[in-house]
RNA sequence: GGCCCCUUCGACUAGCGGUUAGGUCACCACCCUUUCAAGGUGGCGGCACGAGUUCGAAUCUCGUAGGGGUCACCA
């Protein structure tokens, strides 16, 4: 990356307010973020709202948390200020009229006049004809006196970029190299819209000019537009930044995410319980790699090692499955027990649960963790732990049928027990099954039925020890006066999702 | 359709002229085991195709095919 080198690195993100947090946002924001901080640069947010009629005014804010969520924070933004405020391009438009007029004078743009009805019919006819752009550039011929007059009179127009009809734009991109793309491709496209808001095109090539922006990373998508940016910076006769177009994330059907068809939303994955440190390493890994083959690392590592001679251009299928196991691992191997238990919180909260003290909650996260992927699974699964009135299971009241005495039994022998720690209860179960020859499976499966309502739980002495031996024997006795009073009828209470509560559903 | 980009196991990738093409997810099997998991071991599976260049191509060049992106007063 030769050009820009002698001024301070200043990368951007710069999303539309238009909906859900997208996770190609997280995505960009990723390597900006990065490439910033190895470089010692600044990562600004900026708000792209020259969108008016997609405007959705909670979006922005909903941005901005999913990017602190991630702890992908900006040094500028809307929210922090910063030397380059304001941050919102329907601020800023003074400073875009300046540039339009700039280029008006320049010869560099036009006034272009049609009406929507009058674009949609020359769209048409260059459509019929094979041509392939939507507007034929045929304002570009009215005089400068005309063009003046009309506009002062008060009629509708727009502003368009006058392209070169012939020859070819070179595109500078840090991953492909040059992309050259011949001028009849590039529209007149229109940079001030005729409510004088601008549109994309010259409000990027402002801002990032403006801001100082040395590297201009962005999804592949923009690569077909790319050159209206560098004629723009050529008409302004301004250095154009460092052009990284990023490989796009995909979808099982190798399209493009789209947050219409896919779950593409970063608030939905934080609701299944997705880890943010989780997604970030995944997310880095779609496209990029460690130089040593690590698959886990933190984001300093990776401020670390990155560069984007490492990143591939294939374009990843973003793997739900795969990010599920990122987190899985995040969660048993990386954070402290304490840290997922904290950040558990919510979503046992969500499911109307309550933990007594902090250290039951400790071991039930423990004995849950290699059971579950995500945070929402850990909720899902945990019912037991937290609500007495649990049903059981179809499988769950077959295990309890068949093991009656063995529960009776056990009543009988752990209520005898003075402590009741994991060596204690273990014991006194497997004397037990020593003592009546029968198979540890015959005992322990009814057990765990009635502690639990299910067959698929952690090991019955954990869950003995940690439920203690007040409510193991409640919970016993709550299964043999099940069984007691008749087992068709008695269905019990609580009916939702208990066929197969506790079960990896 | 035009233009542009891309192409290693089903998925994510390592590889940057000489490797039995390596790792991870998923899947399968086995081990461990009181169930389910977790964990351990092993297995399945790939260089899109065709020409060149070269003593030698997954690696370089060209072509073909396939996939994707884009063609708005949306970004």
């Amino acid at each position: 990356m030769s050009q820009n080198n002698n001024k301070p690195v200043v990368t951007r993100i710069a999303p539309s307010p238009t909906g859900d947090p997208h996770v190609g946002t997280a995505y960009m924001s990723l390597f900006d973020y990065i490439y910033a901080k190895q470089q010692g640069g600044k990562f600004i947010l900026r708000i792209e709202d020259t969108d008016q009629k997609r405007y959705n005014p909670e979006s922005e804010k909903r941005v901005i948390d999913a990017l602190k969520w991630l702890g992908l924070s900006p040094d500028e933004s809307p929210e922090i200020g910063g030397p380059n405020a304001p941050y919102r391009q329907t601020e800023r438009l003074e400073l875009y009229q300046k540039y339009a007029q700039q280029l008006l004078d320049s010869g560099h743009a036009y006034r272009a006049f049609e009406t929507p009805e009058e674009l949609e019919q020359i769209r048409e006819d260059l459509q019929k004809r094979g041509l392939g752009q939507g507007y034929d550039g045929r304002a570009k011929a009215l005089s400068k006196e005309e063009s003046e007059q009309r506009a002062a009179s008060g009629e509708a127009f727009v502003i368009r970029l006058a392209t070169p009809g012939e020859g070819e734009t070179i595109i500078k991109d840090a991953l492909r190299g040059e992309v050259r793309i011949p001028n009849s491709e590039v529209p007149d496209a229109v940079l001030m819209k005729s409510d004088g808001i601008p549109t994309y095109h010259l409000a990027v090539v402002v801002d990032d000019h403006v801001m100082g922006v040395t590297h201009a990373v962005r999804g592949e998508e923009w690569l077909p537009t790319a050159p209206v940016h560098v004629l723009l910076y050529k008409a302004f006769g301004w250095e154009e930044p460092i052009w990284i177009h990023m490989p796009l994330l995909k979808n099982a059907d190798g399209k493009k995410l789209s947050k219409r068809r896919d779950d593409a939303s970063l608030d939905s994955y934080k609701k299944q319980g997705i880890v943010p440190e989780a997604l970030l390493n995944y997310l880095a890994t779609m496209g990029w790699s460690m130089p040593d083959g690590r698959e886990f690392f933190s984001l300093k590592d990776m401020t670390k090692f990155f560069s984007f001679e490492r990143i591939s251009l294939g374009g990843s299928v973003f793997d739900m499955k795969r990010l599920r196991h990122y987190n899985a691992h995040y969660l048993r191997d990386v954070l402290d027990l304490e840290t997922v238990a904290e950040r558990a919180k919510p979503y046992l909260k969500s499911a109307g649960y309550d933990w007594g003290d902090e250290d039951y909650l400790l071991d039930v996260v423990d004995v849950l963790l290699p059971r579950i992927e995500t945070l929402a699974e850990l909720a899902e699964q945990s019912d037991y732990f937290f609500n007495d009135d649990f049903s059981y299971s179809e499988d769950a009241k077959r295990r309890l049928e068949a093991g009656q005495k063995h529960l009776e039994a056990l009543e009988r022998e752990l209520s005898r027990l003075d402590f009741f720690d994991y060596d204690d209860v273990d014991d006194a179960m497997r004397e037990y099954v020593k003592s009546e020859s029968v198979k540890m499976g015959e005992v322990m499966m009814p057990l765990r039925a009635a502690l639990t309502g299910t067959t698929q739980a952690p090991g019955v002495t954990d869950l003995a020890v940690i439920l203690g031996k007040a409510k193991t024997l409640e919970r016993i006795g709550r299964a043999i006066s099940y069984l007691e009073a008749g087992l068709p009828d008695d269905k019990p209470q609580k009916p939702k999702k208990e066929e197969d509560a506790g079960a990896n559903t």
